[in-house]
DNA sequence: TATGGTTCCTGTAGCGGCTACAGGAGCAAG
DNA sequence: CTTGCTCCTGTAGCCGCTACAGGAACCATA
């Protein structure tokens, strides 16, 4: 059995976050030690990794919380899980499909910004109202 | 001189959020009629429509307050915003690259999924920590 | 004049997902 | 015995809004 912080090493998440997850009840509450501070075995550091896991493909908290349910689950129930990645990926192709307009508005922003214009044509653009 | 409902449609922000820059001196507050409700003219439909455009351009309220003031400086200090503009590009394509990243990595774990496995495969790279 | 619908006002709380304290207790090493 | 580390609880802050609650005033119609 280790403490928190070495929980928070071996799985990535902060000491601030793990007990953030523990008041939201997003991992289980931990067992204590006789002096009150909180242990640790495999199983919770597993979770927590997990969680971060999820948390780094950029799933939101209420999928990973999901996730990790269904992993806890005894059918490991696929189609759910499937269906909730690709929706998530789904999500994320509109991010990017999103930010590459943005991209090419700024490009052309700062394109116009090069040349030599008394008056910065940058915030002239800015000052169109579309 | 128009009332913030009216302001609120030609500039594209919404009432609320109208008031909530002028709470942090975003934009000036603007005059009162005698019955205590705020009224707008160009000036101030303008302003507000110019900080909907840097927060439609993805720059954060911080560079948006900048280009603002910019805007209204009697120099076009155009090098402030070529500076501010490229550096958000750079964010912004950083951004891309992330989310393409996650793209490839999500892509991998749902293509997994799709073999039948009795044990979900995607749960299971979830499992192992990297 | 009464009524009803719309707009406006202030103030406060909530969202997500943490992060950063404050203020204190315990524990191990030198 | 002191120093410094880890841990504890509880609260507030981050960003950029958004959503109320609870009330006042305006306008159009009957």
């Amino acid at each position: 059995m280790i403490a928190i912080g070495e929980a928070a090493r071996l799985s990535g998440v902060s000491i601030e976050t793990i007990r953030y997850y523990e008041r939201e009840g997003i991992v289980a509450r931990p067992a204590r030690a006789l002096n009150g501070r909180r242990t640790y075995g495999a199983a919770e550091v597993a979770d927590l990794t997990f969680i971060r896991r999820c948390r780094d493909l950029g799933f939101p908290m209420v999928d990973a919380r999901t996730l990790l349910a269904l992993s806890h689950g005894r059918e490991e129930n696929c189609d759910r899980v499937r269906d909730l990645s690709s929706r998530h990926l789904a999500a994320v192709r509109d991010r990017i499909a999103e930010l590459r307009r943005l991209e090419a508005a700024l490009e052309e922003l700062t394109g116009n910004c090069a040349s030599g214009s008394p008056l910065c044509p940058m915030l002239d653009d800015l000052r169109k109202a579309p």
